[in-house]
DNA sequence: GTCTATATTTCGATAGAC
DNA sequence: GTCTATCGAAATATAGAC
């Protein structure tokens, strides 16, 4: 790495800039993007005003057309940096466990309950920009890539997991992926709306079915004999 | 246009109304829903005005303040009415077909192809109201109840065919509902990105789950041999 | 009950100073 | 690069005619 200036092209990366402009730049960029994501997910993209952004972020619609020309163009760059940072984090989340089980549950119970970063707006932006993307070319293709490397992440976690136990997973990866995502995602958006309607413990134990484990495990115990099902909440 | 029959009865429920003036007031909430449904999924909400859904109706926004009182009310009658349709479409379909392998199949293909009479935007509407739902208090419970009542009729139509049909299933009917609906939204939304990476096969067979069925049906050929699994798209 | 016309507010985007 | 000031367009909601 040379400290060097680099003045006018673009920084390498986003690391930490040199110069106090560049620094001042990039806490710019940040500030917006972060008060977007807020404002975006609690109110949705149409119901907030570029100066409700800017003045989120204690900067001005100037600096937030400067910076990306526009709602839509700040809408972008969210996306970018969302998919990057949800990458990471479950990448992260991925390695730290292996045992899919408390995966599972971690991964749920980030989904449903508040994160210290990033409260409980994670869903609602999930959502909100996915509505985007299935509106407008614009953002579709993104969000359907980030999508698409979140399936193969999260498959390719899932086959690793399998070979090392000596299980085999009855679907491809992506396949496993996809199913394991949509389970989560429809569950959560339930759970969102009605809490008791969907418990932990029942997200977490259908997600075995993916992995083509029976779904009879110690957590729940079976219906007693005779009745066809409880009807207990 | 003179009202000479004044047959007045008691105007029952929401059934065909008698006089032309309450024709007429019926058929203009009517199409305002209608225009508002078709606007709000294509759209969103806050990206709609109220002239624009007035307009597309062939009617003014006095018309539709006189109804509603604002865009506000507008999204909550059009919920209801979304509601008790969908209740009834969900009956109907399942009443239709007994066989939970075509019914997946069916529940699917209205979920993920365009419907002749609601067009393809079916899904945008139903994640632009969880949206909404998910935000403020106003929308929120009552679709909240929308989505207990399709888990429970979901549930009870499973539990009535695995009773039918000798089998049990491994969990209550709410929650069978629950992870059926919550499989087949989270589906849906990545389908709507990327139709490749979510087959209709896949779905289906992984339906068979919660049902607690194996996965090893007809429709899908297992995996050759030792081969751990196959990455074919 | 519905329409026309309009009052009031707010939004997105730009120009120019620093 | 960022801020102040502002313009034109569009939104919500209302008032009054029919």
């Amino acid at each position: 790495m040379t400290p060097r200036t680099a003045s006018r092209t673009t920084a390498s990366r986003t690391a930490a800039p040199r110069t106090p402009q560049a620094r001042r730049k990039e806490l710019t960029r940040g500030r917006l993007i972060d008060a977007a994501a807020e404002l975006f997910a609690r109110k949705g993209f149409h119901a907030v005003s570029a100066e409700a952004v800017a003045e989120a972020a204690d900067r001005t619609t100037g600096a937030l057309y400067s910076h990306f020309g526009g709602k839509e163009g700040l809408l972008l760059a969210l996306l970018e940096v969302w998919k990057e940072r949800t990458a990471e984090e479950l990448a992260a989340e991925i390695a730290h466990s292996p045992d899919p089980g408390d995966h599972f549950g971690a991964m749920w119970r980030s989904l449903t309950r508040p994160h210290p970063v990033r409260g409980d707006s994670w869903l609602l932006l999930e959502v909100e920009l996915w509505l985007h993307a299935a509106r407008g070319p614009a953002v579709g293709p993104r969000l359907a890539r980030r999508y698409e490397e979140v399936r193969a992440r999260l498959g390719e976690g899932l086959a690793d997991w399998a070979r090392a136990t000596g299980t085999t997973l009855p679907r491809s990866p992506e396949k496993t992926g996809a199913l394991v995502l949509g389970v989560l995602l429809g569950c959560a958006m339930q759970h969102r709306l009605d809490p008791d309607a969907v418990p932990d413990a029942l997200v977490v134990e259908a997600l075995r079915g993916p992995l083509g484990l029976t779904a009879t495990t110690a957590t729940a115990p079976p219906p007693p004999e005779g009745g066809p099902h409880d009807r207990r909440r």
